[in-house]
DNA sequence: CTATATATTTAGTTTCGTCTAAAAATTATC
DNA sequence: GATAATTTTTAGACGAAACTAAATATATAG
């Protein structure tokens, strides 16, 4: 049975090779808050035990059963936390810490108990992909709303912070997933945007629009590029 | 913050103490599952943390900083199984062990949310009473079932075991909190019992019976002592 | 291609919570 | 009240997970 260290490390590392980032041992460091030496230190016990893959000096990556692990615990936290909003009235911006501690210590009944109430659901409040018990897991790849056009209308799908002031702000804008928003103008030199969204108009800086993820509104209203070409 | 081992320790002296028995060193040691050396080194800590009184060679009590965090982790505890069995559905072996990880977790907010959707409860689904958030407890003093006299009838109030396999045999013979029991007669020397209980008929050794804590009926049917004088 | 900057690892500590074995104190027994 | 049995504490060690400081390897710049 792995401790929650090893679990948040492997979640840690699961998260940076998803996000196409190398997973070296001072991204490993920053994410977590914690020294480079603890993350080499702990590296070697992980390799150890079969659970990580580290040559010194090398990226790390996890093994098929570090992977295993990694895949359990990002279920039981977007479980929680989707359990935590829908049946206890958390707001989005609270689930996330509470979750970073209950997901090490639910058992799998819990785990398979509120899944179940839930109907089963496959993303969490922030529209991140829950992944199933068989460690299989949607990949999307959705474009940032920072690096959308002027004039595109789009579909919010996810957010990627879990900044409890931040995801407070997003939530008062509208900025959720589902939600649709027209990209009305957009400065350059990482510029803020200004949007549409459910009727009302706001202007966002760049590193918010960068931490929400949309897809290109599939038919319907507002499609074309004329304002790109003019 | 107390570690989740302090609040175990702090936990196991506060329900030795509430049994009345001392918490010597070995006391809780048993009760821990750990040694006897474990239990001096941690108490060295916690009486410079401020949360325990210990002497050398003299019982252990909590200080108030110690019990109000004991009684803090108790309603946790009970809180958590309450919901469990009512939200979740599971069943009342169940829950203890599942509390027992998350009692360390929860937040505040977490602890209030369930609170609140349960409607205040003032007992864990073992009939143990919960602690009120400023600290108060319910003092009950019920008589064991082992204790009562062939003739009488109870209300059971309480199961003061964890064990799942116990838990399970007596919820198959309905001997759980609000149900009623007569005795019917009782072997000597610590031998089983013959009761009645919701229509059905059963024997039960007395270890068991010393597990089930229960009220003498207050007014109504199966009264007296009949049987007793004859 | 050498010099510098950055990343990583090694070495040595620290704290927490546990253990075993041995010593010391307390309690029970005769 | 001396001796035996039991409890408790002390001493020393260990593993997990963190740290800092120093050494080493890799990457970058001139």
């Amino acid at each position: 049975m792995p401790t929650p260290a090893t679990e948040d490390y492997l979640k840690a590392i699961y998260k940076l090779q998803e996000n196409a980032e190398a997973a070296s041992t001072n991204a490993v460091a920053v994410r977590m808050g914690v020294s480079a030496a603890s993350v080499t230190n702990m590296m070697k016990r992980l390799s150890e035990t079969g659970l990580v893959e580290h040559r010194p000096y090398q990226a790390i990556r996890l093994t098929e059963a570090g992977r295993k692990i990694a895949l359990e615990i990002i279920r039981h936290h977007r479980l929680l936390e989707v359990y935590m909003a829908e049946a206890l009235g958390f707001t989005w911006d609270q689930v996330d810490a509470e979750a970073e501690r209950l997901e090490h210590v639910i058992s799998e009944e819990f785990e398979d108990k509120i899944d179940a109430m839930l109907g089963y659901p496959t993303t969490d409040p922030h529209g991140s992909p829950i992944p199933a018990k068989d460690g299989s897991i949607v990949r999307t790849d959705h474009d940032r709303l920072s690096d959308v056009e002027p004039g595109r209308t789009v579909v919010i799908r996810r957010v990627t912070d879990t900044d409890p002031a931040l995801l407070r702000y997003l939530g008062k804008l509208g900025l959720r997933p589902e939600n649709v928003v027209e990209v009305l103008s957009k400065e350059p030199f990482e510029g803020p945007m200004f949007l549409r969204v459910g009727g009302e108009e706001h202007h966002v800086g760049h590193q918010v629009a960068r931490s929400v993820l949309v897809e290109c509104v599939p038919g319907g209203e507002g499609e074309d590029d004329r304002r790109a070409k003019s």
